[in-house]
DNA sequence: TTGCGAATGACACTCATTCCCAAATATGTT
DNA sequence: AACATATTTGGGAATGAGTGTCATTCGCAA
């Protein structure tokens, strides 16, 4: 990989750096990096939006539903993957931010998709520390925050 | 009711007020403002967090689980209550809006309960601002957001 | 008070997600 | 290379939150 190459979702050598940082953390808890988790990985990575597990199987019609929402599991609980509930029938799936970036989420009350949204790093800050504010006050400890901005998408 | 005075939420007046309000918005959409509804919104209002049904339930006995949860539907739609999904095995509920004012949630990944918070009305509207920005770009109507914190309570 | 559409509640049902378990596969060891 | 051991797999059964059904009851308007 050329030290200046931009890591851009879907590029080979990202997707191949990627797998590597995946299965290290895997293997630190015991858990196998295997064909299985791989290619749900592909399919989350390849598509750059949260996905559902009919439109996960849908894009690999190799993974087994039953396999796909455990190992699905094991990569939430190993912060691989994160959980999303926008509120619709099925939850939805993406890259955990460590992999995809600090972002947030354009949901479609209608058809329910899900956009990924970047906000400026100075609305983030303030955010950020407004929240941490209001939390000491009650003694709560922040771990982190999600913002979904709900409406119609363009083509609903 | 005194001119001056403010609505607290439990207060009587507040409750009356609330019910005559809610009664107008039901009768409008041709629906009924009957005594289960009239009860629902009451364990929502007294209670200041967002509840679930076996809560709801729990909190008013009288009310069968069915009914419940299709008189939360109605009152959904009519705009008067508001759905969470948080992420825990049940939904939640609360009181929309322009009944409890605008205000985000913080919610403990451990127990999974949920209290409300405010956000500082400059926050609130670089936050707004930033969104409509964004959402302008890619054809998207807003028309709410929601801001979660998530971490761990005082008791967890 | 009567008539009629809306609402009720007990229970059946749906369906997203989880559980189960025998077979398959990966990893470490001689 | 074959073995021992632990993890993973996948088909189908089970779970359970939420929704649908329908005969009965209620609320409202004339």
């Amino acid at each position: 990989m050329t030290a200046e190459s931009l890591p851009v979702p879907g590029d080979e050598d990202y997707l191949a750096e990627m797998h590597l940082q995946i299965g290290a953390r895997l293997a630190r808890q015991e858990h196998r990096y295997t064909s299985g988790r791989r290619q749900l990985i592909e399919v989350l990575a390849l598509a750059n939006q949260p996905m559902t597990l009919p439109d996960i199987v849908a894009a690999d019609p190799d993974l087994a539903q039953s396999s796909a929402y455990r190992n699905l599991d094991v990569l939430v609980r190993s912060g691989v993957i994160r959980r999303l509930s926008a509120g619709g029938d099925h939850t939805h799936f993406e890259l955990a931010e460590p992999l995809l970036g600090h972002h947030h989420h354009q949901i479609c009350i209608r058809c329910g998709s899900i956009e990924d949204i970047h906000l400026g790093s100075d609305v983030e800050l303030l955010v950020d520390q407004s929240l941490s504010d209001i939390a000491s006050q009650s003694g709560f400890t922040p771990i982190h925050h999600s913002l979904d901005l709900h409406g119609h998408c363009a083509d609903c």
